[in-house]
DNA sequence: GAATATGCTGAATATTCCTTGAACATGTAC
DNA sequence: GTACATGTTCAAGGAATATTCAGCATATTC
């Protein structure tokens, strides 16, 4: 189960295009997330004045002025949020530079929806540490550190490329529980992909092959033909 | 019996063919929920706005407007309930991305009528967590798990294929209760299937071979001449 | 015992999954 | 810049599993 304990954080997000901003919104409030959501940098300044947010995911490119005018004006107003960017890939490097000083972050379109919630847990970690919270997932005897970019079967280190890592987070963050692989492609894959499912198929084995390869070890990833995959907590019998 | 215990959720249901929009609204209504029907896009929206349901089951395929469409517009005004979505089998792979994000759902025609229900359950548990809600079933010594969707006798994992999942699962919705072959049809089977009842032969034989094995414990799956099949709670003498 | 319903089996077909290799893209080192 | 390594994607073949049906065995009813 997606983790459901009251709201985390108040997010204002602000994209002028509609499907992003229903995207975002969305699947940020099904993160567990309360999000309010603006169209320009406008409306932005007027919800954070009024919703005072914990962070703000912001494109850089607004119809009426672009991210950084609005994190100024933000900043000159006395808010002092963290804010993560959304820039387009092609965006030349100067322009990115600086945005991670304060805290900040930022992530390029096209992203990944799990890619985006790990990236604003981990911003608000870093800005507002809470006892409970901590950057690494366990399951069995498996180990995900999202700081260190680190996994760990049994304590023994474990190299993943970035999309294997992507994908056996998103089977962390829902042990037990079958995930379909139109799921899978939904929340590790970039939004536009538009590739066929079967490239999950090649994932899991490759997972598989980094994570499960130990057979004195019980093997986590199941198929369940039909249906999807499910990550085991445990070699129930 | 299926569960009865006032009305569970509120239901809008929308597909322009009159049979399957019926089908849907009586065996969902039968199911214990509260349905709203509509024939498209207009029609839905204007429903959602005056009953403000808990869940939607929406076909993607509408004669004004696509089921994404409608969705999109009921998020922008404020509606943030779950969508199931209906597709066309082969549709999927292209237009289904995205569909999964929010909580939200889809199942592919021609679907089976328990099968829908089941995904509306499960949604309905990701999206508005009760506490006495539980996705696992439990009949005798009989553990069947929604999310992981795996099964148990006696503690012991049982491997099923979905049709046999599927099987167990609508007997154990319904315990002491004599079940005939075109029940079971109906509602395990795709609502298109024209083939004979004597599938359900094989698949109760199939079922008996993996969950009523073990001769030390008693025989669940029992056999009512000449009317159909039931799953007994316990032993009776 | 005859008629009928049900159970079981095996085989054909269909579907789903896993693995591999090749093409292409991207990043890094020299 | 070129060469090399790594990562991603897709297509194809084979393997494993699921589904369906038909044929025959067995059980039940009258």
């Amino acid at each position: 189960m997606v983790k459901k304990t009251g709201p985390e954080a108040k997010l204002l997000v602000v994209d002028d295009e509609p499907n992003i901003r229903e995207l975002l919104s969305t699947s940020l409030r099904f993160a567990g997330f309360e999000v309010i959501a603006a169209a320009n940098g406008r409306e932005a300044l007027a919800a954070a004045e009024e919703h005072n947010p914990d962070l703000a995911v912001l494109d850089v490119m607004l119809p009426d002025m672009d991210g950084f005018t609005v994190t100024r004006r933000l900043r000159a107003a006395g808010r002092h949020f963290p804010v993560l960017f959304l820039t387009a890939r092609d965006d030349t490097e100067d322009k990115v530079t600086g945005l991670t000083v304060g805290g900040d972050d930022y992530v390029t379109k096209p992203f990944s929806l799990d890619e985006v919630v790990a990236r604003i847990r981990a911003v608000l970690r870093r800005t507002q540490p809470m006892e409970d919270d901590d950057a690494v997932l366990r399951v069995a005897d498996l180990e995900l550190d999202d700081d260190a970019h680190e996994v760990r079967r049994a304590g023994k280190t474990v190299e993943l490329s970035p999309t294997e890592f992507k994908l056996l987070r998103y089977l962390m963050l829902n042990p037990n529980r079958v995930l379909s692989k139109a799921q899978i492609l939904d929340h590790v894959w970039e939004y536009d992909f538009n590739g066929d499912a079967s490239i999950v198929e090649s994932y899991i084995s490759y997972l598989r092959r980094k994570v499960d390869v130990d057979s004195s070890l019980p093997a986590l990833i199941q198929t369940k033909r039909g249906v999807g995959y499910v990550l085991r907590t445990a070699d129930k019998r």
